[in-house]
DNA sequence: GCCCGTTGTGTACGGTCGTTCTTATGACTT
DNA sequence: AAGTCATAAGAACGACCGTACACAACGGGC
């Protein structure tokens, strides 16, 4: 640090407290407007900040994005993978994942709404991909506490499909068509 | 103006040809570019006509995303069906869904990309999702001719949940790994 | 007390968007 | 032959977009 501090180039964390709300709230206008209406213009007005500290705080508008899916799929993640090694055996790690379903993902329709945008969003932007990826891969993990990784694997689908499924579908399945479907699937 | 013929409020179909290649056309740019990128511009371009001419057959661009995605669903739906109802059992129904996903949704990026754009932009605009919900209601009654409706309702989910993972897993289940996830569930 | 670099803000630019509306075209009726 | 009107085209409008950038506020080192 005797001369030159050079300025970090990229990392632009100086108001961190101000970084976490942004993030934040970018998370709520996703879940109330969807994705294509999480605009730079959009999430200044609903954090009530100016327009140029998003820019400030967030190189683009992609890196925006992307650190709030991570951190979204941070806690999906985490509170799922905490719950599963928490079961005992693998009919209570079933009933866990049934749970966490119906309670977590389908229950709340903020989770369901950005499980669905984010899945949209990776479609076409790798760096958000890479965020779904990871989530998958976590999920996968979670599940191979107790399930062996074929059938975890097609258990992972067909959440995937139930969650699919709860946000389209007109009568959704409820817990006890789902208790039923992986109890058959991985039972 | 005392004659005021009311000239026809609605219904704009005058030249079916073209109306028909702009359908086409955006199903195209929709599978090249996503769905936040079919603009009434960038159709006009790819299809090589004036702005003018898409409000001029379609009301508004909504109309147009509908009757292009509509189609797309018509098209597969009736291949699925038709195939379905081909099958003599059980387990050649099982074989026709297995084909049917790894050669038709899976196997074809085009379809599978439209997929998940129609997934995506369902969860937003209500005429889109009325006709997810179309598909999938007629995906689960092709199900059910060899299904009952208890088991075609899970392995609806299945399927859209392995389509998703699909789309977005680097390393896709193969379509022995379907047959076998199929099989438990529905076999 | 002055200076200057860090931190943060507001405005402006260039562009795309959906939609509207004026205008051209050409075929059919009278 | 003239008039009419469905059909088609494309320019124009107002809105919103991401991003760049000039500038204000301000606190610590000389």
């Amino acid at each position: 640090m005797s001369a030159a501090p050079a300025p970090a180039r990229r990392a632009r964390r100086y108001d961190p407290e101000r970084r976490d709300r942004l993030v934040d709230t970018t998370l709520d206008v996703i879940a109330a407007h969807g994705v294509a209406a999480a605009s730079h213009r959009s999430i200044a007005r609903a954090a009530d900040v100016p327009l140029g500290s998003l820019t400030y705080h967030f190189g683009s508008l992609t890196d925006l994005l992307a650190a709030a899916f991570t951190r979204h799929v941070d806690t999906v993640a985490a509170r799922f993978d905490e719950r599963m090694a928490g079961a005992p055996d693998r009919a209570a790690a079933l009933e866990v994942l049934v749970e966490h379903l119906t309670g977590d993902l389908l229950g709340s329709p903020r989770d369901l709404v950005l499980a669905v945008e984010l899945y949209v969003a990776a479609a076409r932007d790798p760096a958000l991909r890479a965020v779904t990826q990871d989530w998958m891969s976590r999920s996968r993990r979670s599940l191979e506490r107790h399930l062996d990784p074929v059938t975890a694997r097609e258990v992972d689908a067909l959440v995937e499909g139930l969650v699919l499924h709860s946000a389209l579908s007109t009568d959704p399945m409820d817990a006890a068509a789902i208790r039923s479907a992986l109890s058959r699937l991985a039972g």
